[in-house]
DNA sequence: CTTAAGCTGACAGTAAGCTGACAAGTATCA
DNA sequence: TGATACTTGTCAGCTTACTGTCAGCTTAAG
């Protein structure tokens, strides 16, 4: 999953940075809104940490172009102000969800769980596809309560499948949600992770199907 | 836009629902867990707002059943307990937002405002044909949801075929449409590529009739 | 019957994808 | 801190699948 981090604090900025990418989220980082807002006009993500004191364009004003723009990314906005105006303003703007700070880390990566969630699954923790059971809060995948023990590269692949279950995801569009802009990693790397995800599943009845020249599909082998 | 209010303290609920009447939703109020749960496996709602604390079934326990139904509707979770434990448990479980009491109106109007926002999820564009189904987007087609397991070429054709229907497609239009102007290819590629298809397609009685000098049409076998 | 149009099995070049081996980087633990 | 295991990207060589060509056959129209 892909995160945008936009926040000027450098210290919260590199501790939820280093939070995040150790969560298994593809973690890129903006420190000014004008940025923020450059790059969100041509770079999709999975959710948006926003916060609004920011320096050169402030966060109400990074989400109001965004969602001018048409998009529905996730937004959660990160704030020293606690008063409800502002909390009223930012969810108006369309933002999806408020955190005041001072919060605790596991919070805010409860809430940035459940606002991936919503987007494309019915909304609940685990994520299930024949026996398997992904939990997204733990990221940890279970067969049949046999723990699959992935790595971190692999249950970002599993998810991204399983959420999309049965549909096919490109070598592109899982490039994109694994890694983040510095990191440039070839489509040989999709293909090698899948073959490290498939020996790991197929014991179980799934298999990882490739649609040459799209992508590949999760399904259930019979 | 229809709204469930699940709250067992009578001010509280009195208050809410008149307000949320009077901002224009359709209301529905139940003060215990049970009836709620009962209620929710029949009537869809466009927003819930759950108070956890409640007789009979806690709001835990009733957003957990919604969501083992399937239910993507927006769940808004409403308590007393201020404590990060129940927030991260609450969403964790599926809900879409999270309000500690006491809160302002005003912002548990945003709130909801916020969630009723987050649209429909659009479903992806499908040409259909007998039992045919061609997915657009995946490029996929179905049978009966069996996967036709088509190469690259073969759907475009197909594509090309159901989107003309019963209607004849004529050789020149599906080289036309299968090759870029470059790359230059005989008629009777596209024969060999109705010939494949055709072998594809029989087993579901689907038929690619020959229209002599004239081109080909998508039938159903009868 | 003749002839042109269309069909299809066989073949081969090519592109896409797979995977074992390796190496650089990172976490872990005594 | 040093040793160890683990992760994950790269590479190279291999395998698989796609798709156009061709040749010989079948079909339909006049």
């Amino acid at each position: 999953m892909r995160l945008l981090l936009v926040e000027d604090d450098l210290i919260l900025k590199d501790g939820l940075e280093r939070s995040f990418t150790k969560s298994g989220y593809a973690v890129d980082v903006m420190t000014d809104g004008e940025s923020a807002n450059k790059l969100l006009s041509y770079q999709e993500y999975d959710v948006i940490v926003l916060d609004l004191g920011l320096p050169k364009l402030d966060g109400f004003e990074v989400l109001k172009r965004l969602r001018s723009r048409g998009s529905k990314t996730p937004v959660l906005i990160l704030t020293a102000l606690e008063d409800t105006q502002n909390r009223v303003k930012g969810l108006d703007l369309g933002a999806d969800d408020y955190l005041a700070k001072p919060f605790e880390l596991a919070e805010l990566e409860a809430r940035i769980r459940a606002l991936i969630r919503r987007g494309v699954s019915g909304g609940s923790a685990t994520i299930s596809f024949g026996d398997l059971v992904f939990d997204t809060s733990s990221r940890q995948c279970h067969a049949k309560d046999v723990p699959l023990g992935l790595s971190a590269r692999e249950s970002a692949l599993l998810e991204l499948l399983m959420l999309k279950a049965t549909k096919v995801v490109s070598k592109a569009k899982i490039l994109e949600h694994l890694c983040s802009w510095d990191e440039e990693i070839s489509e040989n790397a999709v293909e090698v992770s899948i073959s490290r995800l498939r020996k790991k599943l197929n014991p179980f009845g799934i298999e990882v199907r490739t649609i040459r020249g799209l992508g590949y599909l999760l399904a259930k082998l019979d």
